[in-house]
DNA sequence: AATGAATGAGCTTTCATTCAT
DNA sequence: CATGAATGAAAGCTCATTCAT
């Protein structure tokens, strides 16, 4: 029941800017919890320090999310959002072959999502999964299983096109995504505090890991090694 | 309360016992710091929980380790043991074709962390590296660094021999560690909630994932996937 | 959110309807108040929780009132009003008995006092007293020794015109209030979440209170017991 | 599973005087609490205070109730106890009259109750009682339900045996315990903050009060004020 | 005047750490 | 050596109060 506003003096535009930031608020406070909880873990993160990045005080933290905890679903939840249509779309759509399919998947994955802050995500997931078995699940049902579809009929495509060898999908689903996860955990931990000397380019490792998962370590070097602008789908 | 039914100081064989138990105690203590350090992280485990697991007291456990944070570290030395010098031994004297040599590792690996305990500091590393800069840089010293180049070493032999195909041997290596990488987190933090639907069977994925990084989703099955009994290779 | 279809300033009509709220304000915050330091105390009572009664924002309230401390000043001292003086002249004009008088004055503060609300200070004062010492004495010169003042009249004209015995006066006043006093906190505290078996009927306790106080458990029941009207005495 | 204690090294007695404080702990801090809870009410008690009136800090508080509600429950169930079957057993073997075995209820109400701490019981009751309906029903059924069956019973004595004329006994008990209650809420309240002015001497409110119960403001003063010594069980 | 977003002091509660026994 | 009662710093959370709009 909000009284009438009377635009009539030009008050509409002088209650943007505080309404602005508070729509702007949570999305700060998320992208904060994100960093912190990602670098330090959910525990070891302190709510004022969430606040103090965001540039606001403990208490205002607290306006938006009920509890450390509903910030940490929050954190998950926001960024989980239904990203698999889009892209299942997008591969229904594909017309090359399937190790073309699969590189695209895979170099889109990387830039999608192991590139973006959202890899974080995956860390804190594997890092805290334990202490929130009811968000572990939740991710489960919203990422991993669909993750784990959309492989899984990149893979079967391939088979049928006689593309693909014959193989136990379910693992061989497994060993598409390893090296993702990996890749993602590796760049929020060692990767985040390593000498140089550990130093690792994610794009080269992608590039041969699509290589070497269709050709293997003894076959010979195929042209999918010279990849293609990402943008290009064929 | 009854009297103790004890004669006055008859502690010959009770203080030996209790002697025995003394030197029992840090390993005790890891043991348990380890389970909780991996089940919950470093935070969220409560030294009193630790001391409890053990069977002492939470007194006892400041005894043996002067903080929480030593006990930690300890943790992480205490599992690490160089048991890559052994195992670089092993592989000199091994006499069969790369191929073999590189499944015969990822094997043994399984065997020997993967599936022990000792798989979960990876876990603890990669969640709380950047919370302890200092004991992740003594892990790579000591763990990453030895392992790069123990696989390392086998993929240069199989370019040298001509079984392998030449390609980025340092991103190569992250191809070969990712999968392992990748089953130790699993396994401690999805799987160790992850509803049946998600079940995957390590060696099951050990074997497919060796066989798939040899010859590549596009290549033919190798006789390398029947695999032999772990413990008959030379 | 369409736009609002006022003109530009024809705010006489509703302008007026604000003035008159304004000026209810005060007294929608006191009520709203009185209702939650009764119910919950003065502690447990937030704020917000005021406003939101009396329909207005939490920034409103502090226009008002200062500090939630002189709200709770005012709810006191709003809620007791010399209703005394009124009283006093009531009774000075009484011609019937002082059995009369007594019961009459009882049953009348039951009427205008201990039915309506107004009651629900006294339990305030009761258990929120020593947080409050000015306010508790301000609410004893204002309350409490006016109220012993007219009880002790009536008892002196009682003894006075030989209808009660000779007594300790001061203590005699006390074993008048002390029903009263009672069935306010009872009401306040027990009677708002007691189960039936508790169930009391304050105006059959008050009737038969005044009958024991003039006759005792040892008398013979008086006519006194019938009521009449409340309403019929002079 | 403690380790057994050898007494033969003079242990025993060392142990004690820390033993002994851990016993008298609960206590202590259930004294601390109940006076302050009285004094300021439940909200308004810092739990830091209640520790340092029993002479702990803060965290041991914590060692012993796990939160201030559960404190604070305990606070009433400790001043509760079931004093009610001891009393019923005195008041059964009672020979003298019903009179005076109401004046010896009363007066020995007042001598282990009203006078002591555990008065402020009552008072915490009626002013918490609505922010803690469930430990209002607990005493309701331990304390005001046997009190009224207590009370009640005399008055059924008294009536029986033609002592007392026919009266509701419901309203009846609640006119013999309203001066109990109005005193306990009255020393915690005004009493404790009150200027002399308005001093009450309870003993003499309690005689009096028995008196005009007993026989009414109209009857004539009977032996019965002149106060035997207490403990003079007739 | 009215609003409600923002603040931060203050309180409850936890838990690593100490130390008397 | 072992214990576990005690401690108090630190963290989560609440809510009276402020102030830009």
């Amino acid at each position: 029941m909000p009284l009438p506003k009377f635009p009539c003096c030009p008050l509409a535009e002088s209650q943007a800017k505080r309404e602005r930031r508070k729509e702007a608020r949570p999305g700060e406070l998320l992208a904060a919890a994100l960093d912190l909880f990602v670098e330090k873990g959910f525990a070891a993160t302190r709510a004022e320090e969430v606040a103090a990045r965001a540039g606001v005080s403990k208490g205002t933290l607290f306006l938006y999310f009920g509890s450390k905890e509903e910030l940490f679903k929050a954190v998950v939840r926001e960024n989980i959002s239904g990203r698999f249509t889009e892209w299942e779309a997008e591969l229904n759509n594909f017309t090359g072959t399937t190790p073309e399919m699969l590189a695209y998947a895979m170099r889109s994955w990387w830039e999608r999502v192991g590139m973006t802050k959202a890899s974080g995500i995956t860390k804190l997931m594997m890092s805290e999964a334990r202490n929130f078995p009811e968000i572990a699940s939740f991710y489960q049902a919203e990422v991993i299983l669909p993750g784990h579809q959309l492989i899984r009929r990149i893979l079967e495509r391939g088979i049928e096109r006689g593309e693909f060898r014959v193989l136990d999908l379910d693992h061989a689903v497994y060993s598409v995504i390893a090296p993702m996860i990996f890749l993602m955990m590796w760049k929020h931990s060692v990767g985040a505090c390593a000498p140089a000397s550990f130093d690792m380019q994610p794009d080269l490792f992608i590039t041969q890991q699509i290589e070497l998962l269709l050709n293997g370590l003894t076959g010979k070097a195929e042209r999918a090694v010279t990849r293609p602008p990402l943008s290009s789908q064929p």
